[in-house]
DNA sequence: GTCAGTGCAAACTTTTTGCAACTAC
DNA sequence: GTAGTTGCAAAAAGTTTGCACTGAC
């Protein structure tokens, strides 16, 4: 991640904290720069181990929670609901972008499809106002389809 | 939902289970039919709580749980993971279709769009074998913006 | 009769909340 | 100085697990 793009971020953080009448504590810069360092997806308890860890500045889990909230309000960060916790991705400077989760494994890949983008964007949603959209394509993905695949031969050997 | 739906359904789960070695249990009957009188989604909790209230049959939320699983396995359910609990929907005989969630309000609409169908269908995923797509909207409904607009009116009325 | 499946309660995980201490303003 | 924020620990909410009992086969 580019430092400018940081740079940006901690601007709109700023407006937004500024706008709201919202305190601008060096916890909050400190979990957005994190943020924006993290690719992909990430959930609260890695957020806050990463920041634990290569830790320059601890926060407790309650202000992580906190702040997440805030910056997906200041659409700094979106939220998705794979998985048993909430996995957060940043917002900012990150195409939108569409989810395979295979059923079996559960890993995330990710899939970009421009015309796909397009008919959402075009979709009547009459007075319903799109922040952003999610596409999750449930499955199996090719690993696991192999290993199943392995595993009814085995199946079907044993009973024959 | 028609009786001839359920009956489908039923002898779906009846092939299944003999198909993979399970029993024939009443619950898995009641809890079936319990989801296939549903309209929509529901979460344990509320499913729970119908079987209990219209409650011929009570069964224990730990047989939730588990027989979800099972009905999910045959392509029986849908499992969708908006809000804080699980949310499941009836998968055989119900168009697929899109959901818009008020990030306000919580509350979830359904969106029928076949070009948006199409286009997904068409995505190119290699070698993922999708079962089931879900699209989530994420915005503000139009009675949620209605009331923010109404707020943000005295905010700027005070300021003055 | 056997073992998969069930119910219950306890455990575990994730998220929220109450409150004292702290600090941005 | 004051009130918004933070950290901690307790509580709540959702889900999973261990175990004794039951009933489908």
């Amino acid at each position: 991640m580019e430092e400018n793009v940081k740079d940006t971020v901690k601007q709109i953080l700023t407006d937004y904290l500024q706008a709201n009448k919202h305190r601008k504590t060096p916890e909050r810069y400190a979990i957005l720069d994190t943020i924006y360092s993290i690719n992909g997806h990430f959930d609260i308890e890695a957020l806050y181990h990463i920041m634990e860890d290569k830790g320059q500045f601890r926060v407790s889990r309650a202000t992580l929670y906190n702040t997440i909230i805030l910056l997906i309000d200041a659409n700094l960060v979106i939220k998705h609901q794979f998985g048993n916790s909430s996995q957060f991705e940043r917002a900012y400077n990150n195409e939108n972008h569409h989810h395979m989760i295979c059923m079996q494994c559960g890993k995330v890949t990710e899939l970009q499809n421009d015309e796909l983008l397009k008919a959402i964007n075009d979709s009547k949603l009459n007075k319903f106002h799109p922040y952003h959209y999610s596409l999750y394509i449930y499955g199996i993905c090719n690993k696991c389809s192999l290993a199943k695949r392995r595993k009814n031969k085995q199946i079907n050997y044993r009973e024959k």
